[in-house]
DNA sequence: GTTTGTAACGAACACTGTTCGTAACATACA
DNA sequence: TGTATGTTACGAACAGTGTTCGTTACAAAC
């Protein structure tokens, strides 16, 4: 559709049309949800696409920018809320959740795209509605932006803690217990004391857990400071 | 000092001692504070002690051992709190900046080292602590120890997001708002009628305030759910 | 003085991301 | 039909990476 809309010379259609951005995010997509990041690299997704590796640096600027690709169409499959003022709260954990579950299909995206200010039209759009969201609560604008950034931490930090629990989840749990179990009671009273709390619930739980907690207190008026 | 405490063989002082964990771990992070995480590759800290890679293997079980080490040693040099139930929360601010400010000396440290549970005893007396001033604000133990998990998400993020700002603070929220402003309106009405707020307030100001929020929400009864 | 065990070296392996000179190819023009 | 053209793809090469392991050197113990 870019050959016939673009006439920008007169010679444009290309020879062959086997590799093109589209193909290589699928294949880097494809390797992503199966092995991981590590194991997204340029050789493996040419290989996918029976070339070499040089070849794929037509269509993408390098593994930086096939990251950036790859995580925009990640977020691109997020379905949105249209603010309800009367079920923003329940809106904003399904919006989240279903952004941590897009996260953690695909391991290790999470940590590396943490960070990165916004800049695509599909993260933006994802900006713009749980901005939204948290502004259909009643929440004045300089709360609700820098709320957005809190909730913001704790959904990659879920993704990335969920990531880890993905091959067993309750074998990591019972081994950090042991670990805290473990501990000499009388230099780590509290940690041995509650144990139990501190790995009590399952992924999903805490972060239901963190996501109220986050609007409780940003709704909460400011008070000590 | 390990020579002669621990004499498990008739034949244990080594030949030569320049090579050690310790000595391993310095140059590490000396790498880091100035280059950055990336920089840190094992030739590179063994050129720093005058020998070859594979000679790091016998005091480091690799890099990503080296890693855990480095990150150990930076929570080493972090000043504890005792918990006084009048001032908490000011305690809690000073532990959590303390800890914010060491990862960001330490650029990607931060981001490596996120989310691995805590298995060292200093990263656990770090934990101890933190769950001893939430327990002084009179919480209960099982939101404490879920507050903690929430706190270190935070201060992850912050460290992370602080890190990006660190070669010029200005310069990239000048250029995050450009981005904003450049938006069109009809599709992202709330991101461009709000982008002054987005970026609002500096590096510190913003992480007091996702504290405060965090401790505020942690405080609230949980009441909608 | 010889034996012994540990510590250190450094070459080698299998990778990584990236660059770039070269070759192929269907298209446009003569 | 033949030549020129510009895009496209290839694949070798470069400078790195983490890690392994056979070999060597050395100081202590007998």
């Amino acid at each position: 559709m870019d050959s016939s809309s673009r006439p920008r010379s007169t010679r444009d259609r290309p020879a062959k049309a086997p590799l093109s951005a589209e193909a290589i995010i699928d294949a880097a997509l494809a390797i992503l949800k199966s092995d991981g990041l590590d194991a997204v690299s340029m050789r493996r997704v040419a290989a996918a696409l029976d070339t070499g590796a040089g070849s794929l640096y037509v269509y993408v600027t390098g593994r930086e920018g096939l990251q950036e690709a790859m995580f925009d169409r990640i977020i691109a499959t997020i379905e949105l809320e249209t603010p309800d003022p009367s079920r923003w709260r329940a809106q904003l954990h399904s919006l989240l959740g279903r952004l941590r579950d897009a996260l953690v299909a695909h391991p290790g995206i999470a940590a590396a795209t943490m960070v990165d200010p916004p800049r695509t039209e599909v993260v933006l759009g994802l900006l713009e509605n749980l901005l939204g969201l948290l502004l259909a609560s009643g929440l004045e604008p300089q709360r609700a932006a820098w709320a957005a950034d809190i909730l913001a931490a704790q959904v990659s930090y879920a993704a990335i803690e969920a990531e880890l629990r993905r091959t067993d989840p309750t074998a990591l749990a019972a081994q950090v217990t042991a670990n805290f179990a473990r501990l000499p009671a009388d230099r780590f009273p509290l940690i041995t004391a509650h144990a139990e709390q501190l790995v009590a619930g399952g992924v999903d739980e805490r972060f239901r857990f963190a996501v109220d907690v986050v609007i409780d207190g940003v709704l909460a008026t400011t008070s000590a400071r």
